[in-house]
DNA sequence: AAACAGTCTGTTAGTGTTCACTTACTTTGT
DNA sequence: ACAAAGTAAGTGAACACTAACAGACTGTTT
């Protein structure tokens, strides 16, 4: 499933209607518009309204599996490697905040099971690799062992998804990267011997 | 501003429509079949949909601040106030699953202003409590000082928004209670001396 | 070099459906 | 008698999506 140029565009303005205004703003009048084209011409790139966020889902899930498995190569330290992995989602949501929506689209299980899969995906794949790299620091001894990595992981993501949550919130008006890496250190400290 | 018992019941059903099938199943036709009477009813009640959504969320508020508060009476240990505290939130959402919805719907910046400002009020009735009982709790020196307790308090926060986003997307599937309880109690146990 | 055929990407002008909400009238309980 | 709470039947607006057509560019045939 590759993604044209064009259909990227549409993708990232669609991306960028929601995070601005909500899910309700994503209108294929709206996205047209933004796209200085007609609503009919959407419908040259995909087949429905539906297929856009699918498709933008996948696209984020790939970009950022294979984003965090770069981090880790590059990390062999596992305590560097979990605060090198937030650091990259930090950089990386500053940089395209069009793709915000995703972290926060579930608890809302907004209109298709196609949308619903696709954002779990993106949450499996962040899963998947922070409980990696904390299993690793445990048997390294890095992290603490007094409660299981799967309770760790659960912290450290609840505490980087308010994180994004209230950087959203304020309008994206301070620095989430610095703050951001402020606590993911204070956590990782917290879980670490 | 009182809410009546057939406003209550109408608010609780569009609680019960948002959380079984997401924002976009709350329309006034399936909120007035869910009452058994007309759409033209509910104009009786509320003048708007939004007024129904920010009623719900005001009552939400102050229900939510009430309880806190008494909880907060009832535990003058630090470590077990903050304890009661979630334990009380899990039991409430577990006997009020309809309510759900406003812990989740920030993020979708969904329609309109008064809903916003609903939302948020709420996480700053729950943060205000949080935040107070772990300044309590360092002060004591029951809390680790070597955070601040705004960062305590984050951390804590997002480890229990997670927990019942998980919950939700599960279907509610499990015992949120009992395994919240174990989160929190990991959660405290790495910020306690 | 010119003509042709096909595909890609856009247009205009609609379609039917669903939405929140209203008007005018009726029933019910005190 | 009066107010509260319901109904039937609609309103215009917004929605996702479609049909028919047109220009631009491609590669192929004459």
């Amino acid at each position: 499933m590759d993604i044209k140029p064009r259909q990227l565009e549409i993708i990232e303005a669609a991306g960028q209607l929601v995070t601005e205004d909500g899910f309700a703003a994503l209108t294929t009048k709206r996205l047209a518009e933004r796209m200085h084209f007609t609503e009919a011409a959407l419908y040259r790139h995909f087949k429905s309204k539906e297929e856009i966020l699918v498709t933008m889902l996948h696209h984020l899930a790939a970009n950022m599996d294979e984003r965090l498995a770069r981090v880790a190569e590059d990390h062999p330290d596992p305590v560097e490697r979990v605060g090198a992995m937030f650091d990259s989602q930090f950089a990386f949501f500053q940089k395209h905040p069009q793709y915000l929506m995703a972290i926060f689209a579930m608890g809302m299980l907004e209109a298709s099971h196609g949308i619903d899969a696709g954002i779990e995906r993106i949450m499996v794949v962040k899963r998947r690799h922070l409980h990696n790299a904390i299993k690793v620091g445990q048997r390294s001894g890095a992290f603490s062992s007094d409660h299981p990595a799967d309770t760790l992981a659960h912290i450290i993501m609840g505490t980087f998804r308010l994180h994004m949550l209230q950087w959203r919130m304020s309008g994206r008006s301070f620095d989430v990267r610095k703050k951001g890496k402020a606590l993911i250190v204070a956590a990782l400290d917290l879980i670490t011997n």
